[in-house]
DNA sequence: ATAGGGCTTCCAGTAGCTGGAGGGTCAAGG
DNA sequence: CCTTGACCCTCCAGCTACTGGAAGCCCTAT
């Protein structure tokens, strides 16, 4: 399979397909043209990439959750370990992201968005603390 | 005053405040000896930005903010497209992050995360469709 | 005079791609 | 046989918003 059909399977980039080659996370094979050359394997790694991308884990942790999935003498604890840090994150950066929204969704409301300069949302920026 | 002095009371790295100095977000002068050399007005915009980044604002929109700020003639209506622009960008981004939660939170709790191979979480990573 | 801390500039690196230049390859149509 | 267009290749640069570090000047205190 070339990049081409890869790409639309796997719904990733060609971009992304060679960087992820790039950077040592799939090796397809080449043909002699210089092409690529797609493994069902590959596409298995690639879905498998996509999917743990889309879930947030960055790049080393899909390194490493890549590995497990390839050590059939893996311990699942390893593998909820990943996970569990990266949930902690994602419900920090949740916490942090509502706190924003309720102080932005309040100054939003309560700035008039007309023609005049007073603002309550630059009155806010400009004198209360973080 | 010198930019030690501007990072400790701005809570800014020093680092930072030169960045930002390199984009022209602000201009101090400069002493003699070459130092930065910040009148209030610098401390100024740059607890405006420390307060608009920590609301998530991008630095292009600070900018924009800035420049709505120092125009006593702005219209109101502007400030608030620019923060509720953000404010959608924010929701959408917690919706994104609940979804991911939930998901994982799902996936975490019916991984054992014992010694054995078998793993719900790279089944998930496996198999299913995003 | 020297030691320390603070200041300067400039260069490189972070994460995870993305865009573009410049060029080779392949299959189909004329 | 040639051309056209759609692929594919590599390499380099750029994105966000900083951050770290090297090399070196400046200032103050001892």
């Amino acid at each position: 399979m070339n990049i081409g059909e890869v790409a639309k399977k796997s719904n990733l980039p060609a971009k992304t397909i060679r960087y992820y080659e790039d950077i040592g996370l799939i090796t397809p094979l080449r043909d002699t043209n210089g092409y690529r050359s797609f493994r069902e394997s590959d596409m298995h790694k690639l879905a498998f990439l996509g999917r743990s991308r889309a879930l947030g884990f960055t790049i080393e942790d899909c390194r490493n959750l890549l590995a497990l999935w390839d050590d059939q003498d893996r311990a699942s604890a390893d593998v909820r370990a990943i996970a569990s840090e990266h949930l902690e994150q994602i419900e920090r950066k949740i916490a942090d992201l509502i706190a924003i929204r309720d102080t932005l969704s309040h100054l939003v409301q309560t700035c008039a968005g007309d023609g005049r300069p007073d603002c309550p949302i630059l009155a806010k920026l400009e004198k209360f603390p973080t």
